[in-house]
DNA sequence: GGACTCCGTATACC
DNA sequence: ACGGGTATACGGAGTCC
């Protein structure tokens, strides 16, 4: 493999890196029988702007100065994590002395560049990467999950009450070894050593769980405490070391606490899991059972057990209990098995342990690999370029109402295909890297991929896809990259052309369906659905239908059928339904699915959805005649009607904003503060409305879904009966007015009857063209591409 | 007091 | 320690008549 994407050091089945000093690195290698290691000298460093900001530093240090022009023109270097930290805080006071605004921590220091990770900085300097020459099964992976008893009359177990303990500790691994330990029989104390025991004495490369970082870790390393047992299952015999809180940014953003544990990584399923759906987002929940549900690794005949029954399960009835946590751990071993390694064939690349490639974002992920080789080269780096982006992708809506047949194509790797297409690099990027680094990778994906396709063994087609994933996960980064404002070598401008370069292919696409005689009902960056021409009827046609549009197209474009449907209901830009040729529903967009509606809104809005698809209008009026009268006779369960929110802020950010007045009262935050439930961060709420008025100010009368009483119901009808009404209007513009009214009401007098109403089909524009050359005018390019664009 | 606009937040799409 | 822009919905607060 190219030493771009793999690094300078060849060396081959290295399993972790940690620091075993703070001047040196241990570096564990498996060997055929079993895991040996070795010491290795470290020199942390980091870039500064200037030399003269470490002039007379007393302690040992090299200056390099680097090749070429770049902001970040000197390379310091230490012999000891320490000194490098004596030295960023000597080159902060050397800076102090002249600045007119102070920095207070070496992050406000413009001139110098440093990532505080030491394992990132010896990988980077040294060549070196995990795992190379390794298959993800080499790993020797360890299952763990933990079943506590909880004191009577609280609802969550704690490890620091007295009274709480650790009931059943259930372990597995990959290689088909299962062990429980039952605290039936042994003290907590006694389960807890000899849970350290087979830690140590099984030698696991990785320790996996579901949520193993904001509970299982931290309660075992609370109730060893409390036992005074040190609990020792690091490599090095030493304990899992947190360290500081962080922000981990998703679509949600959640608080968590990390450990890492010497020699070892720790996947935390739960984690991977978001990560995986921030961009599949297909899962309704989190929870380790609804996902092995969804993927379908669940067992068929196995129990579930409610949190709030864990007690009387231990007491009574354990061997249910166990055979359930066994379970469990199979479902946390197979999730791994299908998130993992992906991740496990990016750390062969990066220069970064596995667990912390499970937690960067993409943008770490390319940047490291620009900077590992300016490092080798001894070249300068930039500083991040202020000015931002101005463009992104286009989206067009041309039909609302109920349309079919559908055909949904996407065009392939649309942004990376046009940066190298048009050589699109950072104009920051002197030692012109960038794009062998995203040619390459592109290279090997489709290496990847073809194997995929071509062997037949179903082992190693997994192996190849999780292959062409990780490519693939990298490939789609660099765009990202360049926008990023805190990017080393971002580049605004080079962003901006190459979405230009993506309305413009987009453009033509339209232009070609229409002019063929399709009919393009919706777009959105690299996607369009579309109505085939009339004589064009089964996926074999829309194939060569798609191949004659290709055509039109420069080379380096392919349009692929990501899928082809019955109909679609095209609500709005992002939000449609479509009816499979299955008869399944797909719905899609906050407006019709968000997660913070009331359920009973959902479901009525999937109802109706369903019977327009249908061409069933006598079951959309069921639906409102339905939940208007579930909602009337108080008949809706609380979590029907009760929404749920995030608290994406802490309460000191929240109640500050609201002081200042930079942000209003919502019912979410005022139900935790009025409930006295401390919160953090990503943590959620659940409540409902009260009072008699329909048109109540939510956060004056809101209240705690645990405080609901089915014996004295006070959720808000006249409110809900409201927001059934709002729900409805999004149905308005598919139908007459006096349809769309006798759909949605109950009037006891006349017997509805779905005859002769019509669903209305609106065309939304005629003209592609005025769009974008309107959209081209509002940032003001100069006119040589709209002339450009006249021409094609 | 309703209709309207403005703004910040939340969620979702690609 | 944190990829991007585009889009819709909603609730609260202020303004106008």
């Amino acid at each position: 493999m190219n030493q771009l994407l793999s690094g300078s050091n060849q060396e081959e089945n290295i399993v972790a890196v940690y620091p075993s000093s703070d001047r040196s690195m241990r570096v564990y290698t498996r060997k055929t029988n079993g895991i040996t290691s070795q010491e290795v000298e470290f020199y942390p460093f980091f870039f500064l702007s200037s030399s003269k900001f470490l002039k007379d530093f007393p302690k040992k240090h090299w200056i390099k100065e680097l090749n070429g022009n770049n902001y970040y023109r000197y390379l310091c270097a230490f012999s000891s994590w320490l000194e490098m930290w004596d030295a960023i805080r000597y080159v902060m006071m050397r800076y102090n002395e002249n600045a007119s605004t102070k920095a207070d921590s070496y992050s406000e220091l413009p001139i110098i560049h440093v990532r505080t990770d030491p394992v990132a900085q010896f990988l980077k300097q040294s060549g070196r990467t995990l795992f190379k020459g390794m298959k993800f099964d080499d790993l020797h992976r360890m299952q763990i999950n933990i079943k506590t008893h909880t004191k009577h009359g609280f609802n969550l177990s704690n490890p620091h009450r007295a009274e709480d303990r650790i009931g059943i500790i259930a372990l597995s691994d990959n290689r088909g070894w299962e062990f429980v330990i039952n605290g039936k029989g042994l003290s907590e104390k006694e389960m807890l050593i000899e849970l350290i025991q087979i830690i140590k004495q099984k030698d696991y490369d990785v320790i996996e769980g579901h949520n193993i970082y904001n509970f299982t870790l931290p309660y075992l390393l609370t109730r060893c405490e409390m036992f005074e047992i040190d609990f020792a299952i690091g490599r090095d015999d030493s304990v899992p070391h947190p360290f500081d809180k962080r922000l981990s940014y998703t679509e949600r953003s959640l608080d968590y606490s990390s450990f890492e544990i010497s020699g070892r990584h720790i996947i935390d399923t739960f984690q991977i899991l978001q990560t995986y759906d921030a961009s599949k987002r297909s899962l309704e929940n989190y929870s380790l059972n609804h996902a092995a549900q969804h993927f379908g690794f669940a067992k068929k005949d196995r129990a579930y057990i409610q949190p709030d029954r864990i007690n009387r399960y231990l007491d009574d009835e354990p061997e249910t209990l166990i055979q359930c946590c066994l379970d469990d751990n199979h479902e946390i071993c197979q999730l791994s098995e299908f998130l993992s390694p992906n991740i496990f064939y990016m750390t062969q690349m990066l220069p970064f342990n596995f667990g912390t490639v499970a937690r960067l974002g993409a943008s770490a992920k390319i940047e490291s690999l620009l900077l590992r080789e300016y490092i080798r080269q001894k070249h300068s780096i930039p500083k991040p370029d202020i000015s931002s982006q101005t463009l992104g992708g286009y989206t067009d809506i041309f039909y609302t109402g109920i349309l079919g047949p559908i055909v949904d194509a996407d065009v392939e790797s649309l942004y990376p295909s046009i940066m190298l297409s048009e050589k699109i690099s950072p104009y920051t990027e002197t030692l012109g890297i960038f794009q062998p680094l995203l040619d390459e990778l592109t290279k090997m994906r489709i290496n990847a991929k073809r194997k995929m396709e071509t062997v037949p063994d179903p082992h190693e087609k997994r192996k190849h896809d999780a292959i062409q994933s990780a490519f693939k996960t990298l490939i789609n980064s660099f765009y990202g990259y360049l926008g990023y404002n805190r990017a080393l070598f971002n580049d605004s401008k080079a962003a901006d052309q190459i979405v230009r370069n993506g309305h413009k292919i987009l453009k033509q696409i339209i232009t070609t369906i229409t002019d063929l005689g399709g009919e393009v009902i919706e777009v959105d960056t690299d996607r369009v659905f579309f109505t085939p021409p009339q004589n064009i009827n089964n996926e074999p046609e829309e194939k060569k239908f798609l191949k004659k549009i290709k055509k039109h197209l420069q080379p380096a474009i392919t349009l692929l059928i990501n899928g082809r449907y019955q109909k679609m209901l095209s609500y709005k830009k992002k939000n449609y339904a479509l009816l499979g040729y299955d008869s399944k529903v797909k719905i899609k967009g906050a407006s019709l699915i968000s997660r913070n509606m009331e359920r009973f809104g959902r479901e009525f809005i999937q109802g109706c959805i369903e019977g327009l698809l249908q061409d069933d209008i006598g079951k959309v009026h069921e639906q409102y005649a339905k939940y208007n009268k579930l909602i009337f006779n108080r008949q809706l369960m609380l979590s029907d009607f009760a929404r749920t929110e995030y608290l994406r802020e802490s309460s000191d950010e929240y109640n500050k904003a609201v002081e200042t007045g930079t942000r209003n009262r919502a019912a979410s935050y005022e139900v935790a503060i009025k409930s006295n439930i401390p919160w953090k961060p990503g943590d959620k709420v659940s409540y409902y409305f009260t009072g008699d008025d329909p048109n109540i100010k939510g956060f004056e009368n809101c209240k705690l879904a645990d405080e609901w009483d089915s014996n004295f119901p006070d959720e808000n009808i006249q409110y809900y009966l409201k927001r059934l009404d709002e729900f409805a209007k999004k149905f308005e513009e598919f139908f007459s007015e006096n349809d769309f009214h006798a759909i949605f009401s109950v009037d006891d007098l006349f017997v509805f009857s779905p005859k002769g109403i019509k669903i209305l089909t609106t065309r939304i524009k005629s003209e592609i063209k005025e769009v974008i050359e309107e959209k081209y005018e509002s940032i003001h390019v100069e006119p040589k591409i709209l002339l450009d664009d006249e021409s094609e």
